[in-house]
DNA sequence: ATTGGCAACGAAAACGGTTACGTAACCGTT
DNA sequence: AACGGTTACGTAACCGTTTTCGTTGCCAAT
């Protein structure tokens, strides 16, 4: 009925021979006489023969499996992510099991355990939001496991990470709404054990103090409950409600300008003759709401295919037993600027 | 330097027993004395021991893992399925491995093979629109490898599916945009091959027939060059070239009909006044365009999980040597109704 | 003293594949 | 006839784990 997977042992069975000659007939080595390597050959392909790959792992003591962990696969920047890592990985040969971690430190030691357990054969992690110890990670390291970080990364582990330019995308786009005229410029800031976020608030202070302007408490939000839509309408609100309202708004992702947009709109306010809006990340809908959000564009796909190069070479260099070094590649980042923050022709 | 993974052999050898007495300390087997059991336990522990899942899914030939093969990750649906999929195979204990065919037959042939080749426990797959073979499938079929289809399926493979309801979905937002005071609706359909497109044209047609709207040719474009924003600029704007526009838009995606709103605004038709427009999928981008689109949402983190329940339900019937009846699961749509097609209240 | 029973462990096969090594049969040299 | 070199295969070890089937030593019962 069910007609289960072939194996060597049935093909040598039929045949008459041992699995050796077998094994060796469908690799193509040289001792095997014509006549049998073409009946071995021909059978294979009737039976429809597969190697076993469980079997061959279990012999290489490798798996060809990446394991890939993220906050969050709904989610552009991450999906995006993805398929550049697989766009690599594909082509080498080794498949990708994903994990996502939807934030919590707890999720993420779960999946980061999982993976090992998997013996995965290398380790491509986004931190989450909460994470501030790098136990789990440090258990790669110990195991030889290379592991590459992306996007969110940490100061605490040596090992080879991934990044944008948060800060210079930052400080390009917040000294982009000064040039346009804003003069209070208010942060929707990120969680503070994020990498990214914190380097985020770096370029945003430094461009403020490059032009002279005052650094405000008042103006500096964050996005508790998550970088979302209702977020961005909650802290506007909040915003334009204090005496002197700020007349530009950076936001460290998409959504949270969107709902800023929208809330600014509904408030009466003209985007960006009164209020100039700016995000970060470029999502598809950035360019679609109105007016268009101007944002800072990451790479996603590169920075997938970045880090996965880097994380196959260090495989390999492992298994052939040589050192490694760690280092930090940054990717930059691009400044899209579109209707919200365009008040002047640049 | 790196420490290898500890196996049982490591922890006998030092014990000065066998591998046997080890497995069986671990597992907790009767026949062992507690000093043993004691001795093995701690030295697990102190290595850390994992077991080594290649070398049991070798013996057990199963390998814990279920292959997933979309169009698109980088896809707000696609990636809201898998979010559901993974959701279930965690709880199952299960990995997931990914695959994409960027709508390709080729890359679906491939992607599948690899996957059986890896042999995966079971098989969740969305077709790509060019699919129209389906011996790559069939092939599962034949090892006895289950196997179920979701959102894009086909007639010719009788395994299970779990699609949503598309024809209801379409004819009910096509009626809708006629209660609107649509009377020239024209259809931006997708490719003919993908079931669910065949599907959602069947809708609008019979809503066209029940309100007594003629089906005219000119009214229905198919989108070439992908279902994209670019696509629906388009078509938008040979639609409205004819020498009867149609007052009704109704595409068969989301950026298609966000396209459509956009030149429609940019030509000066008003929505929903002029023209109302209606998209598909709910894509998190509809409710922040202006005007907010009308749209059929998706269940679609409920079809990843409910796709994932009855494979990992026919994976455990198979294991158990049972049959395994087929059949089709599908889900309702809902119809978000926004600005863009809200003409009278409703 | 023999037997039976039990506790506690070892030996080995099995999963499917690769590969170093051994070996039989055949060839041509000397 | 003895030797050496191919050719073409078989043998067996190995990867890590589970599991069946012994095997050992010891104690109590006959």
């Amino acid at each position: 009925m069910k007609a289960q997977h072939t194996t060597l042992k049935d093909i040598a069975r039929q045949l008459g021979v041992t699995v050796a000659t077998v094994s060796r007939a469908l690799k193509n080595y040289p001792d095997i006489s014509p006549a049998t390597k073409k009946a071995v050959l021909d059978l294979a392909a009737q039976l429809k023969y597969r190697p076993n790959p469980i079997a061959l792992n279990l012999r290489a003591s490798r798996s060809n499996v990446i394991g890939v962990v993220i906050p969050e696969i709904v989610h552009h920047f991450f999906s995006t992510v993805i398929s550049g890592i697989m766009d690599v990985a594909d082509q080498a040969g080794y498949s990708v099991m994903i994990c996502q971690t939807n934030e919590t430190y707890q999720r993420e030691v779960r999946e980061t355990g999982t993976l090992l357990n998997s013996r995965v054969d290398g380790l491509l992690i986004s931190l989450s939001n909460e994470t501030e110890l790098y136990g789990h990670l440090q258990e790669f390291v110990d195991h030889g496991v290379p592991l590459v970080l992306f996007d969110k990364v940490c100061d605490e582990l040596d090992v080879t990470k991934v990044i944008v330019d948060d800060y210079a995308g930052a400080f390009n786009i917040v000294e982009h709404l000064i040039q346009q005229g804003g003069d209070r410029i208010a942060l929707m800031r990120g969680p503070t054990a994020a990498s990214n976020s914190r380097l985020r608030l770096a370029g945003y202070v430094d461009a403020l103090k490059k032009h002279a302007l005052p650094i405000r408490e008042e103006y500096i939000l964050e996005c508790t409950g998550g970088v979302t839509y209702e977020t961005g309408i909650r802290l506007t609100r909040q915003l334009m409600q204090l005496p002197q309202p700020p007349n530009a708004i950076f936001a460290v992702a998409d959504p949270v300008s969107i709902g800023a947009i929208s809330v600014l709109k509904q408030m009466g306010f003209g985007i960006p003759y009164d209020v100039v809006v700016a995000g970060f990340s470029d999502w598809e809908m950035a360019s679609v709401v109105e007016p268009a959000l101007t944002s800072v564009h990451q790479p996603g796909f590169e920075m997938g295919q970045v880090a996965a190069k880097l994380l196959l070479e260090q495989i390999e260099r492992v298994q052939g037993g040589q050192e490694t070094a760690t280092f930090t590649r940054v990717l930059p980042t691009k400044l899209m600027v579109r209707q919200s923050s365009l008040r002047k022709i640049v």
